[in-house]
Formats: structure tokens, C-alpha cells, sequence
RNA sequence: GGGCGGUUAGCUCAGCUGGUUAGAGCGCCUCCCUUACAAGGAGGAGGCCGCAGGUUCGAGUCCUGCACCGCCCACCA
């Protein structure tokens, strides 16, 4: 009566109304004030710990199937431990991604005729949040939509007043330890963004281009020193010429000056390990102003700068008469008139390595500017090691711990090459450098509110410092503000560090490197609370500055074809589109079953139809048994937290089932314990659907049915029992519906509120037995040897057949007892015992515990059984040589352990009988 | 220029420290609307584990080389 499922399920049912419920009753907050104060009596608290930080999505983000997986993975961990009994805490919040943010809105102003630059700053940036205010919450919506069980009650936003704090509060720290700097440096600037981006951001590929072989001038002499480039218009700011000094070719030239051509200045040759002999003519044009390289050899020879290009990539003043144009442009006409004044020696094809900003895809421009850096390599004054080197010891060392491992020598390998970190961004909108200028000096005063005067000066008149930090600056400090740093809160000393940071490779150096840095810079003098480290498994680790324990980085989801999705390709795979055709379950379920380790995902929707299926299958498996449960008494076992109340498990099925349960609730947590997601989602799915539903479910419908209301409800007990476990198995990973049918099956007991907080099965070794899984499939054997029977003889499906089986005493008592399940399962009318073996029999099969044969009249197709028995024969002829043959192998005897031994030993016993019974029955036949 | 990953059934992928008969899902073939489920049930076909060597009693698994895909990192013109 109350459990009214309809016949086939539909996700988009229920799954809306479980999202919401799970939010509004706030089932997985961790309020402050249920945890407790540590540290008094040096007790502690020892409960264990999960926490997890949530790589925030931007603002201006939708889900997509990265998030897809990434999400999926960490929800599973959560429910997981929650249903462990970790204290469960995953922290959300969203990103405010500087430049995509700011782009979005002024793409939006500029529907509207406007532009940024009219509106002035503060108008623009109150839009910013106003548009923040409006569309921010979009991917916050799409998560609890998803299920994502993470704790609402401690949502951040990058850009709130106390996460704004702390990060002044770092940027003032570093600054006064020296490790944030100011000054002029080659930077990667994107003359589309117009603002400088950091090494990062910029994309390497490689492009057919050419190298241009240009001819300068010697003054003094006819000659001409070739120098090559693939970036002729650059010439124009050059102010050396460099030759290798061991460079024999150009001794004599050492001390000369040129005419740089096109402009008509007279440059020097230097000698500088810049120019490689090998490589082109052996000379190269130095232009400081505009290489990376040539900037340094700039200041080894104290070369001028000429900087020739304004923000925007076009040529200024310093150009002389190409002033104005466009970066490309001027390539050409440089070009042009180098050839024509008959100073171009030679144009060679040549691919070159073309930097593009991450975000517009514009050409990276290296340029001089005025910038603010984090080193990275720089020793604290005391002698304390560099950030880097920090962040490299701790995963050197194990102290964070990478999986898959191999991600472990990438990130090394990246500490190892580290450069400062450029953290301005010309942006609006963004964390506020907390610098100012005073009027009069250009002094630099760094404060952590608005300072009233200049720190050197005095001077009242200031000016802030118009760029904003670039967004990875306050993302990389999230492991330890969003716990309310840099207050030392009870949060922060139950919850830091986090256990397992769950995310994509693309952030790696981004973010995890960055917290990582962070973390063990500024939490350095952070402890641990002993007993909740050691009950949370990490007794072994020693530092507690990192900011997490365990990263997992996922896969890359791509299309089906192995594409990886663009939105120009067009095969952008939506999430949503997908949860809608087939159920969140489903898709997760699909995403946890694909994230084998190593490789990418390639995304096909045709296993989720299948998962979905699974999702149906385990909908009806319920209606089975709340149809049984309709049927029978109404005092159906308490179950629910406990674990306890079911009945004694007396039949063969029911405590097989028990030990295939175990087994499973076993290998699924030691899957699950090494991140082994595809491993844990597929041992849930063939318990359900192969043990318990084509199976056990099968056998329970003969007690189900009986006679004596005892035998019916013994049955259902122990059935539900089973079920109400593996909805638990299952609920990390399709959170919906076994939350759905849990209420179906507990609904109304207040204490229940909700599958997620009920307790996940842990295995009892005493439950898991070989044998008794041996005997079943014994049993299972027969049953599937009689079908097979039965579909060759063409047997209509409803006709019962007598068989005869020839068995040892074991196996006819094994038989005899399950007399029933046999007779139902193979649809047979009845077993007769025989004592002699069957081989002579046409149609017959032989394993090695039992001879079976149907007694049906219709005829045998002796052509079909032939070519069965040969292509037996003819496999076991060939695995019984082989094992001889390792038998007669003395070295084989000697070294292969026992077991490997004996079994072989078995096997081989087995098939001379097995093709000994083959060969009868083939002479039968003839 | 450096580094990494992949190659197993028609397709997508498992196969953990080398050990008896290499697995799954989808697809395919045959039968069945059997009182939970046709999004289902029953049975079945399909694999020189990329190629060539080597180590070993034993190799899909370890080593070397090759081929073909793919990824990441990189301030040398």
C-alpha cells in the first residue's frame, strides 16, 4: 500500500525534489558549534576528519562535463566518508576570474553602446557585481542540482570582505619579507586583454612561419653582418648586434658598429654567448625592449631599451616612420623595405614557436613593462628555504601525495623550472594591489587598509595602485582563508589541512602549486590536533602546514570520437542535456564507471543508456520487493542505521548472497580507498544486477511463495536486508534514487532522514566464504548447463523437462538440497540420480563435478553437437599439452609456488577426465 | 629541444605486486512479453593482447628497440 512505484523509472520524477530537500534541511553543514574546543586536556577529538576544497568554479562558469566528472568524484568521496563516519566538511564557493568576468560585462556594455573606459572604474566595477549579483549563481545552481553535497553554510565568494582581507593581509607579509617585488621586466603581454598575463596563461604552438636574414651595415667597411629573425619588425627597436665571442667568423668585426638599417642608427656589436654559432648566420639583433633574451643581454651590456610598440601592439614614435601601425603591418613593410633597398638576404621557411594569450587567443607580445612579481626562488632573509623550494620538498617527501603518482615527477620537474610570478593584472575588476604611491616621490607605501600618509615621506597626497592581482593570487589562498585565516578559528584547527583535493591537470602549476606554496608559507607553524590526524589516517604524515594530504587529478572527458570538446568544433557534450535524457544517476554513475586512471574519457552517451538501465533495474528490484512486502505480514525487520535485525540466514542463497555482499562491501572500499572509481562503480554494479537481482532474487521467489507465513517472511527479511545494503553501496554514486527508495522503504521514521547520513557497509570476514561461493557455482553451473541444453535441443521455454544427473555424494547432496531452486531456475520437472557417467549420451554435458542430460524426445542435431564437442576438444587437447608439458618442467616443479602447482596439477586431472567424457560422446555421435 | 601516456573483442575500456581457462558494457546472432523489470530474461558468436627481440620454469603484465596515435612543458634568433 504505501509503496506505489511506478512500473518504469523516471529520474525527472524525483530527482528536482531530493536536490532540494537535501539543501534545505542542510543535512551536510558542519555548524561551527558542533565542533568542539580542542585541545585542553590533550585529549582531542577523535573523530576522524574529511575535508575537501572545491576548485571554485567561476562566476561567469556553466558546468560542463569536466566539472561533470570532477564533481561526480568528489561527491562520492563525501558520501562516502560521511557515510564512513568522517565529519564530512566540502567547502564551496565560487572564483571571480578576473578577466573572464570583466570581458563578459564589457561585452555586455558594449551591446548596450558602452565601453569601460567612459564609465570610469568605480561605476564599472559596482556593474561588475551587480552582474555578479544577477548571473553569478548560475554553476552554485547547477551543483545543487547535481546532488553535490557540500556545505552551503560556509559558501564564499573569492571577492567577500574577509577573503579580501586576507589577502591584503598576504600581500603585505610577502611584500615585507621581500618576496613580493615591483619593477621593470620583459612581461607576456596581451595587447587584446591589454593587461600582462603570467607565463602560464600564455599557450606555446607551433606555426609555419618564416626567418627572415637581414643585412646590416658594417660602418667603415663594405661589408655586411647578416643577422636573423623571425621577427623583422622588432629591428626598429634594436640596439646591438651580437656575435659569439669563440665565433671565429666575426673576429675581425669585434669592436665595429652598424647602421641599423631603416632607422639610420649606429648600433654596436657586442660579443655574447646570446648568438650561437650553430644557429642562422651566428649573429643576432638585440632588441631589449622586446625579447626576453635580449633583455638580459640588454643589461649585461648596458644596452639602451627602445621600447616601439604601445598596449595595443601598434607601432609608436620610436618606430619613426612606421609609427601607427599595427605589430603585422609593420612586419610587412619592413620587409618590404629592407628588399628593396637590397638588405634582405634570404627568407627561409621556418616554424616558430608563437605564444597566445590562454584567454583571447591573441598573439602574446613580450613587453617592457613595470610589474609586480612573487619570487619563487628567493630564501626567506633567515636563511628559510623559497617558496618553491618548499612546495617541492613537501610532495618530495611524500607529505602531499599524488595520484595517479606520476603527476608527482611533473610537478617537480615544473618546481624545479619555476620563474617569478608576474601577479598584476591591468584589470578593474579584481583584488586591489595594496600599494600606493605619494604624488611628489613615486614612494611606495604597502598597507593593508588605505594608508593616511606616505610610509618614506609623509606626503598625504597618495594614489592607490591602479592594478588589481591576478585571480590565481586569492584562489591559491582558499585551503586556509575560506577557514577563516588569518584568524587562528576552531575551523582551521579541526579542518586544516583538507584530506584530498580532487582536480583537473590544466590547474596544477595554476592552483595546486600555488596552495601548496601558499599553505606551507603561511600555515608554517600549523599543528595538527593529534588524535583527529591520527583517527583521519594520517598519522604518518609529518607536516600539517600543507594545505591538503591527497590530491587526485581526473581525466580529461572527451566526445566519443576522442575529440577533446570545443566550442568551435562544436562537440560540447552538455551535462545537463544529458542528466535530462538520462537521470543524474545515471550520468554519474557513467562518469565514475569510465574514470579508469591513466586515460581520458571518451564520453559516449550509449553507456549511460545503460546505466540508466541499471537505475530501472534497481527501481524494479525495489518494487519486487514492496510488492512482497504488500503481500506478507506487515512486520517487515527494523533496519535502517543499525545494521542489526534481520533474520538468521538458514538457506544456501542466503548465505551466499551474505558473503558475496561482504566480499563486495570489501573490495568496493579498498577500491574506493585508492580512488579507484571505474573499479568501485563496477563491483556495485555486478553485485546488484548479477548476484543479487539474476540470482538471489530468482531463488528468494521460491520462499517468497511458500506455503508457511515463517518461510515468507524468514525470506523477505533477509532480501530486504540485502537491498537496504546495497542502496548504501550504491548511494555515493547514484545519490537520487536509492535516496528515493530508502524513504520508499524506512519512509516516516524521523531518525531517517536521509540515506547519506546512514552508515556505509563495512565488511565481516566471518560472512565472506570460498566455499560456500563455490558450491553455488556449482549449482549455477548445473542450472546454466541444462539452458544451454535446452536452447540447443530448441526445448519450448515453458515445457518442463526431467534431467538425469550423474554426480559424486558431495555434489547429489548439494543438488538434492536445492532440489527446488534447480527445478525453477532451469525450468526442469525432475532430477533422477544416476550412477554410471553420462559421456555415452548424445546432447550430454560434462563438467567436472557433474555429468547432466535433459530426458526429451525431439531430436538431436548431431552435425551442431559434433562441431560443439570437437571445438571443446580441440581447446582442452591444447590447454592439457600445455599444462604437461609445464608439469614435466623440473625447473617449473622446483620454482612456481605450491599453489600455482597443485592447481595446475587440479586442472589437468580435470581435463584428461573432461576429454576423456568428449571423445565418448563424439563416438557416441558417429 | 625535454618529458609523459596510449596501442587488448566490431566500438569504448578493465586486467592491481608476472602464475592455472584474458574480462565488462555497448553492438551482433538465436529464443522468450515467464506473475520486479522488453530500459527486461535465457543462450551464443567474437581476441597470435601494435611489431621485433630479450629476461624468466612461466610474459597481456618486466626490459630493449621499432611503428603508429595523443598530451604536456620550453625566454634561444
Amino acid at each position: 500500500m504505501p509503496h506505489e512505484l511506478p512500473k518504469a523509472y523516471d529520474p525527472s520524477a524525483i530527482e528536482a525534489r531530493w536536490a532540494e530537500y537535501w539543501v534545505k534541511e542542510g543535512l551536510f553543514e558542519v555548524p561551527s558549534s558542533k565542533i568542539p574546543t580542542l585541545g585542553k586536556t590533550g585529549q582531542g577529538w577523535g573523530t576522524p576528519v574529511f575535508c575537501m576544497q572545491l576548485p571554485p568554479p567561476n562566476v561567469t562558469g556553466r558546468l560542463h562535463m569536466g566539472h561533470m566528472l570532477n564533481h561526480t568524484q568528489m561527491d562520492i568521496m563525501a558520501r562516502w566518508h560521511r557515510m564512513r563516519g568522517f565529519v564530512t566538511e566540502w567547502l564551496p564557493g565560487t572564483d571571480h576570474a578576473g578577466i573572464a568576468t570583466q570581458m563578459m560585462v564589457e561585452r555586455q556594455l558594449a551591446s548596450e553602446g558602452k565601453q569601460r573606459r567612459q564609465m570610469g572604474r568605480e561605476a564599472f566595477v559596482e556593474r561588475v557585481w551587480e552582474w555578479k549579483r544577477h548571473y553569478g549563481g548560475a554553476i552554485v545552481e547547477q551543483m545543487k542540482r547535481i546532488g553535490d553535497t557540500v556545505d552551503w553554510s560556509r559558501e564564499y565568494f573569492t571577492m567577500d570582505e574577509n577573503l579580501s582581507r586576507a589577502v591584503r593581509e598576504v600581500f603585505v607579509r610577502l611584500y615585507e619579507e621581500g618576496l613580493i617585488y615591483r619593477g621593470k621586466y620583459i612581461v607576456n603581454w596581451c595587447p587584446g586583454c591589454l593587461t600582462a598575463i603570467s607565463d602560464l596563461e600564455v599557450v606555446h604552438e607551433e606555426t609555419p612561419g618564416k626567418l627572415y636574414e637581414i643585412k646590416y651595415p658594417v660602418i667603415g667597411s663594405n661589408e655586411f653582418i647578416t643577422v636573423a629573425t623571425t621577427r623583422p619588425e622588432t629591428m626598429l627597436g634594436d640596439t646591438a648586434v651580437a656575435v659569439n665571442p669563440r665565433d671565429a667568423r666575426y673576429a675581425h668585426l669585434h669592436g665595429k658598429r652598424v647602421m641599423l638599417p631603416l632607422m639610420e642608427r649606429e648600433i654596436p656589436i657586442i660579443l655574447d654567448e646570446l648568438a650561437q654559432p650553430e644557429f642562422g648566420t651566428g649573429a643576432v639583433k638585440v632588441t631589449p625592449a622586446h625579447d626576453p633574451n635580449d633583455f638580459q643581454a640588454g643589461l649585461r651590456h648596458n644596452l639602451p631599451q627602445i621600447d616601439i610598440m604601445d598596449e595595443t601592439a601598434h607601432m609608436n614614435q620610436n618606430a619613426g616612420a612606421y609609427a601607427g601601425l599595427d605589430r603585422f603591418a609593420a612586419r610587412e613593410r619592413v620587409v618590404a623595405d629592407l628588399r628593396e633597398r637590397g638588405l634582405l638576404a634570404a627568407v627561409k621557411d621556418y616554424v616558430v614557436p608563437v605564444g597566445k594569450c590562454d584567454r583571447s587567443k591573441d598573439i602574446v607580445e613580450p613587453r617592457l613593462s613595470t610589474q609586480w612579481f612573487m619570487a619563487m626562488t628567493k630564501e626567506g632573509r633567515n636563511g628559510e628555504p623559497s617558496l618553491a623550494a618548499r612546495g617541492r620538498e613537501v610532495v618530495a617527501r611524500g607529505e602531499v601525495r599524488f595520484t595517479p603518482e606520476n603527476y608527482k615527477t611533473i610537478y617537480l620537474h615544473w618546481m624545479e623550472n619555476i620563474h617569478d610570478w608576474c601577479i598584476s593584472r591591468q584589470l578593474w575588476w579584481g583584488h586591489r594591489i595594496p600599494a600606493w604611491y605619494c604624488a611628489a616621490h613615486q614612494h611606495i607605501t604597502v598597507a593593508r587598509e588605505t594608508p593616511a600618509k606616505c610610509a618614506t615621506c609623509g606626503s598625504t597626497d597618495l594614489t592607490q595602485e591602479s592594478d588589481v592581482l591576478d585571480t590565481w593570487f586569492s584562489s591559491g589562498l582558499l585551503p586556509f582563508t575560506s577557514l577563516g585565516w588569518p584568524e587562528k578559528t576552531r575551523d582551521q584547527e579541526i579542518f586544516y589541512p583538507s584530506t584530498l583535493l580532487i582536480t583537473a591537470y590544466e590547474i596544477l602549476f595554476f592552483w595546486v602549486a600555488r596552495m601548496i606554496m601558499f599553505g606551507c608559507h603561511f600555515m608554517r607553524d600549523h599543528k595538527q590536533d593529534a588524535a583527529i590526524k591520527q583517527a583521519s589516517g594520517f598519522a604518518d604524515r609529518g607536516d600539517d602546514s600543507v594545505p591538503f594530504r591527497e590530491v587526485y587529478i581526473h581525466a580529461l572527458v572527451r566526445d566519443a570520437e576522442r575529440q577533446k570538446m570545443s566550442k568551435t568544433k562544436g562537440n560540447v557534450i552538455d551535462p545537463i542535456e544529458i542528466i535530462g535524457k538520462y537521470g543524474t544517476d545515471a550520468t554519474r554513475f557513467t562518469l565514475a564507471a569510465m574514470a579508469s586512471p591513466g586515460t581520458d574519457i571518451a564520453f559516449n552517451p550509449a553507456r549511460t543508456e545503460g546505466y540508466r538501465a541499471f537505475a530501472n533495474k534497481i527501481w524494479n528490484a525495489a518494487r519486487f520487493i514492496f510488492m512482497n512486502m504488500d503481500r506478507g505480514p506487515r512486520n517487515t525487520p527494523t533496519l535502517g542505521n543499525s545494521g542489526q535485525g534481520w533474520g538468521t540466514p538458514e538457506t544456501l542463497e542466503d548465505r551466499w548472497i551474505l558473503s558475496r555482499f561482504h566480499r563486495t562491501a570489501r573490495e568496493l572500499n579498498e577500491a574506493l580507498e585508492s580512488y579507484r572509481f571505474d573499479e568501485a562503480a563496477h563491483r556495485v554494479y555486478t553485485f546488484f544486477w548479477g548476484d543479487f537481482c539474476d540470482w538471489y532474487i530468482e531463488l528468494s521467489k521460491l520462499r517468497l511463495n511458500a506455503r508457511e507465513p515463517e518461510v515468507a517472511l524468514a525470506a523477505l527479511a533477509i532480501l530486504t536486508h540485502v537491498f537496504d545494503g546495497a542502496l548504501r553501496m550504491l548511494s555515493p554514486f547514484m545519490p537520487f534514487i536509492t535516496e528515493e527508495l530508502w524513504h520508499a522503504l524506512y519512509g516516516g521514521k524521523p531518525e531517517l532522514k536521509s540515506i547519506a547520513l546512514a552508515a556505509f557497509p563495512e565488511h565481516d570476514d566471518a560472512l565472506i566464504s570460498e566455499s560456500l561461493e563455490t558450491e553455488m557455482s556449482v549449482l549455477q553451473d548445473l542450472i546454466v548447463s541444462v539452458r544451454q541444453m535446452r536452447h540447443d535441443l530448441k526445448i519450448e521455454p515453458k515445457v518442463s523437462v526431467p534431467i538425469r544427473v550423474f554426480a559424486d555424494d558431495a555434489v547429489r547432496r548439494l543438488i538434492e538440497g536445492n532440489r527446488e531452486a534447480v527445478e525453477r531456475l532451469a525450468n526442469v520437472s525432475g532430477i533422477t540420480f544416476v550412477d554410471s557417467e553420462l559421456s555415452k549420451v548424445a546432447s550430454a554435458r560434462h563438467t567436472a563435478r557433474f555429468d547432466v542430460v535433459v530426458e526429451y524426445e525431439k531430436k538431436v542435431d548431431t552435425a551442431a553437437e559434433r562441431a560443439r564437442l570437437e571445438k571443446d576438444l580441440a581447446k582442452m587437447e591444447t590447454e592439457l599439452a600445455n599444462a604437461r608439458r609445464q608439469l614435466a618442467n623440473e625447473q617449473f616443479l622446483a620454482k612456481a609456488p605450491e599453489k600455482v602447482v597443485e592447481g595446475l596439477r587440479r586442472r589437468a586431472g580435470e581435463l584428461a577426465v573432461l576429454i576423456e567424457k568428449a571423445q565418448t560422446a563424439l563416438q557416441a555421435l558417429a
